[in-house]
DNA sequence: ACGTATCGACTACGATTGTAAACATGAGCG
DNA sequence: CGCTCATGTTTACAATCGTAGTCGATACGT
């Protein structure tokens, strides 16, 4: 339900959490990719061992966010949800949560409390001005 | 780890929950309430019950987000950290986590994904131009 | 002054999350 | 051919969260 389509028996209702959401990142980058070479690239930052990696790994699998395919003898992993959409989700979540679904509040937030950069300024007058062709 | 303190003014390291944030819209729209009353506001809508709403309550008094201020024989609650900081605070956790910081890229995420309304688009224009004097 | 209704505090308990070890199994090496 | 190493699966466990029941104090009515 809420969800922004009718999500033909695929797409995980599950919520990601935090720590899945880093490996998320690594596999969106780029893919498909082993569990030592996803370890490869957030182990060292996050401070992860190899088993924790495995664990996200499985339950991302398990909450439909990631496919597997047998390569060898190992597995490869691949993004099953694109990027755009859990960030799209997230972004909404918040604004709804927050803003009252009003994305110009935020907006206003962000302006207000000096998180815009000039170039942030810059960028979204290119892109309001692109909209309102 | 030295935390409860509030580093750099009262921020509570503490991060607020779900259901915790719930109870702080409630006290940010109006304050200071009892328990009876802000279960009032929220018990209906979330479908919580009086202990429920007293749990999270206390939850968030030890993690410093809420002030008791006892009356009569009962506790007032009043918020102890600022909307607009925690609205800050989740805004910028997303768009570090999810856009690199860049909250330009939020912008764009959410005008192509039609997040935006006329209104908003309309309203951010507003602002902008405001900023731009 | 005493019982009772309230209210906050403590306790509880299943689910999820973060983190990781133990186990199994198949592949290549000696 | 058996052993070890890599890799996926299972199990574990503490912390947090969502939700709620129970307990003890306490103010109020009578």
């Amino acid at each position: 339900m809420s969800e922004t389509s009718g999500e033909t028996g695929g797409t995980p209702g599950e919520r990601i959490s935090d720590a899945e959401h880093a490996i998320m990142e690594v596999l969106w980058d780029r893919h498909p990719l082993s569990a030592a070479e996803v370890c490869d690239e957030v182990c060292a930052t996050r401070g992860w061992s190899m088993p924790t990696v495995k664990t996200l790994l499985s339950r991302l699998v398990g909450k439909g966010a990631l496919a597997t395919e047998p390569a060898g003898r190992k597995f490869l992993y691949s993004p099953l949800i694109e990027r755009s959409d859990y960030v799209g989700g997230e972004s909404r979540r918040l604004v709804d949560r927050l803003f009252g679904g009003r994305a110009a509040s935020l907006f206003a937030h962000l302006a207000q409390s000096e998180a815009l950069t000039d170039e942030d300024l810059g960028e979204i007058e290119r892109l309001l001005k692109e909209m309102r062709k």
